[in-house]
DNA sequence: ATGGAAAAGTGATTTAGGTCACTTTTAGCT
DNA sequence: AGCTAAAAGTGACCTAAATCACTTTTCCAT
């Protein structure tokens, strides 16, 4: 375990950095949690107690409309947080589904762990505000690469952008990820 | 000008509380700026020296295909905040246009500055961690909005969720916000 | 108030991509 | 290795929305 916390601590040092002290007291407040392929992190309704870092495997987040299609709002592996942001912010029901494409194991926190270390250590608060930013940009991306970009072009950026998630996911997941149809996708390129 | 900087303080202490040495601290790394209808708050290809919190007005973000055809981004107005977040995060020059659609005033923020009062403040680093998930949160809805729904219900949904902001801005750029042609939107619930 | 420009509406036509139905290929299991 | 199920490919057809061309309405600036 000692190993993958420290995985953890890379990560936020890749951004902020902590003392030791400052580590301890924040890993503290993660659980850790194993899942495998098929099995759900996150269900529409259910509670949704904690946002969660990958350490290994590889999950997707989606939504199912009226007519029971899957829409894909996120893929998350390793170094990725993954949550129903919204639900989890509100403590409320989830509204999404999350599960694992792959074996997969996660640190886990919940909402007032997050907000005990954010208040406790500044340099996880900036941790996370940076974070958050980036995020953020990312979304603006897709959603401009949504309104100004054919389905086939939206293909071939991501085809550029993340290569090695195209080889670990089936394509009609990637479809639904790019809001194309699994027969349209497969006609492009070729 | 102080009545102006009790906006933004009230706008932070919705989050967070700041204590009057804090708020003397951290409203002393603004500046003013005020534009009139149709002048650039940021233009592509120009440095991005600020994020700007918007004290009045209403502006739009958007960037402009290879067709020259707009695609917005965002509506801003009273208490948003508007940037082109990856260009300014980076500091390279912009990558979309941000324009006033009404006369506007806003309070500028560098990006320097705020990691000086986030690094300084942690209340501060807390407000816009909380703040970019909110806006992540929002995003996120945004791009569901787009997979799941079709072009009718999207306008339907917005009408519903910021009728206020339908008032003041053309439909045409409604219509490129929500990804649609002019001439489609026009032939929606009439 | 009035002339000009921007915005909005409308009809005709085109097109990207969806849907349906079926076949082929690939990947996991015992 | 062999069987099953999921994934991927493909043809025929359909539809939501884009595009183009033009008219009507609304909004300002003199």
């Amino acid at each position: 375990m000692e190993d993958k916390l420290q995985l953890l601590r890379q990560h936020f040092e890749e951004i902020v950095s902590l003392t030791d002290e400052e580590w301890n007291f924040v890993k503290s407040h993660f659980e850790f949690k194993s899942l495998k392929k098929h099995q759900f992190l996150i269900q529409v309704g259910q509670p949704v107690d904690f946002e969660y870092w990958i350490i290994k495997g590889l999950v997707k987040a989606y939504s199912i409309d009226e007519k029971g299609k899957e829409h894909i709002l996120q893929f998350a592996m390793e170094n990725y947080w993954v949550s129903d942001h919204c639900a989890f912010q509100n403590q409320e029901p989830g509204t999404i589904f999350v599960d694992c494409l792959e074996d997969s194991e996660f640190f886990c926190l919940s909402l007032e762990n997050r907000e005990k270390i954010c208040f406790e250590v500044p340099a996880v608060a900036n941790f996370f505000r940076i974070k958050s930013n980036h995020g953020y940009i990312n979304l603006q991306q897709r959603i401009l690469s949504l309104l100004t970009m054919t389905a086939e072009s939206r293909y071939e950026y991501l085809l550029n952008k993340l290569p090695k998630l195209i080889q670990r996911v089936p394509k009609k997941l990637i479809a639904s990820y790019l809001g194309v149809s699994r027969e349209t996708l497969s006609r492009f390129n070729s």
